[in-house]
DNA sequence: ATGGTGGTGAAACCA
């Protein structure tokens, strides 16, 4: 069984406690970080190996930044993808054993009426290129993150006062819709279609005490990986811990090795 | 309808 979670942790330097932690009391092959907000050279590796674990990481100064935590020494690893904006750290890949794993920070895209959103969905665009070439060469294949895009109502705590707002346009859902019909498979959906599962909360207006929250952070899964999927969960309590990340952790079972 | 909070880095921007 090889347990693999995903969580953005709005500043890895601010969340680090919580990280440490929840490595300990979980033991997960597999963690990705987004949103680590830390320039390469203060990333805090060493307590993470202290805790055996190796760790890729790509930041940069204030935004963005992904690692990628894996109890076996990573393979292949990449964080530049052709085609897209060097200058935004979003992407880590690596391969763990025999799986192909990719973290991402997908951007927000901040309105619909925004430069940021045809940025978003140009990456995306891209991402889906690089992705269909990753499935064409690796049969076990996750990739996991801050996709920033709700994929369905089901997702969202009010959809109507939501339509056609950034993180629930048409033209994003597309653009994951594409991205899944490679062969990828949306975990969570896929084990519950009926179950809510927020894992982002805006930290106004009292976001997750009102439980007013999105389902933005995904596990996408091939094939081979999917039908192997044990359990699939939002861990909420980290949301609840003091001063949270405004994101939950998902994590996933699979019964496979890595 | 508006604004509410939090992180970065030292004011304004991003989410």
């Amino acid at each position: 069984m090889i347990k693999i979670a995903t969580w953005n942790v709005n500043s890895l330097r601010i969340r680090l406690s919580h990280v440490l932690e929840w490595l300990e009391q979980n033991k997960p092959d597999v963690l990705a970080l987004q949103e680590t907000k830390v320039v390469d050279d203060k990333f805090p590796h060493a307590d993470i190996e202290a805790l055996g674990y190796h760790v890729i990481f790509t930041g940069q100064p204030t935004f963005n930044g992904v690692a990628l935590l894996s109890r076996v020494s990573p393979q292949e690893a990449t964080t530049e993808i052709e085609g897209l904006d060097a200058a935004q750290r979003r992407v880590v890949a690596a391969t763990l054993g025999s799986t192909r794993v990719i973290n991402l920070y997908v951007p927000n895209g901040q309105s619909v009426d925004s430069d940021k959103y045809q940025y978003k969905l140009d990456w995306l665009q891209t991402m889906r290129r690089y992705l269909k070439n990753e499935l064409a060469q690796y049969q076990q294949l996750i990739v996991m993150g801050d996709f920033n895009i709700a994929p369905a109502d089901i997702d969202v705590y009010d959809p109507k006062a939501w339509k056609g707002h950034v993180l629930v346009s048409e033209p994003e859902r597309q653009a994951l819709h594409e991205i899944q019909r490679l062969g990828l498979s949306d975990v969570f959906r896929t084990k519950y279609p009926d179950v809510v599962g927020y894992t982002w909360w805006d930290y106004r207006a009292a976001g997750f005490r009102r439980n007013l929250g999105m389902r933005l952070d995904l596990m996408l899964a091939s094939k081979s990986l999917i039908q192997c999927c044990k359990h699939c969960e939002v861990d909420a309590a980290v949301r609840a811990l003091e001063r949270p990340s405004d994101h939950a952790l998902l994590f996933a079972e699979f019964d496979t090795q890595l």
